[in-house]
DNA sequence: GGTGAGCGC
């Protein structure tokens, strides 16, 4: 006698994926902020020479971009970073000013304005880790 | 092919 037993069904098996009662108040609070943060992630670097420009267009050049800025002050340096091997631009550059007082001009006049249809966002960028070009090879990972 | 938050060779 082969009786095909009646497989469950599915739907009875939903109720208990449907008990949701992780509701509850775990005793882990991952609310981690019990004050004032002193290190906050990324309040904006401090004042200086250099800019960080973003939101800039695909077709934005680094001549574009040093001709806009240089309009409120003295650009000693601007370039649009861009993928080495492909060529496009990634969207945002640097741009550096004689002085520190041009680089407030340059960021309170291109600082959200449009450029190539794109709003731009002007500000000061962070100290980066030197080069160290002081020796030619200078690979990414030092021997152990 | 060219995105859409970001930090450069």
């Amino acid at each position: 006698m082969a009786t095909r037993a009646a497989v469950a069904a599915p739907h009875v098996l939903r109720r208990f994926f449907c008990s949701n009662s992780a509701s509850s108040t775990f005793p882990f609070v991952p609310t981690p902020p019990a004050g004032a943060v002193p290190t906050p992630a990324r309040p904006t670097a401090e004042p200086n020479t250099n800019l960080f420009v973003s939101g800039l267009s695909k077709r934005t050049t680094t001549e574009k971009l040093r001709e806009e800025f240089s309009k409120f002050g003295e650009v000693v340096y601007a370039r649009v970073v861009a993928d080495r091997v492909s060529g496009y631009s990634k969207g945002f550059g640097f741009v550096q000013y004689a002085t520190i007082e041009d680089a407030a001009k340059g960021i309170e006049g291109m600082d959200g304005k449009f450029l190539d249809g794109w709003v731009i966002f002007a500000e000061y960028a962070r100290p980066r880790p030197p080069p160290a070009h002081l020796n030619n090879n200078s690979p990414p990972f030092g021997r152990q």
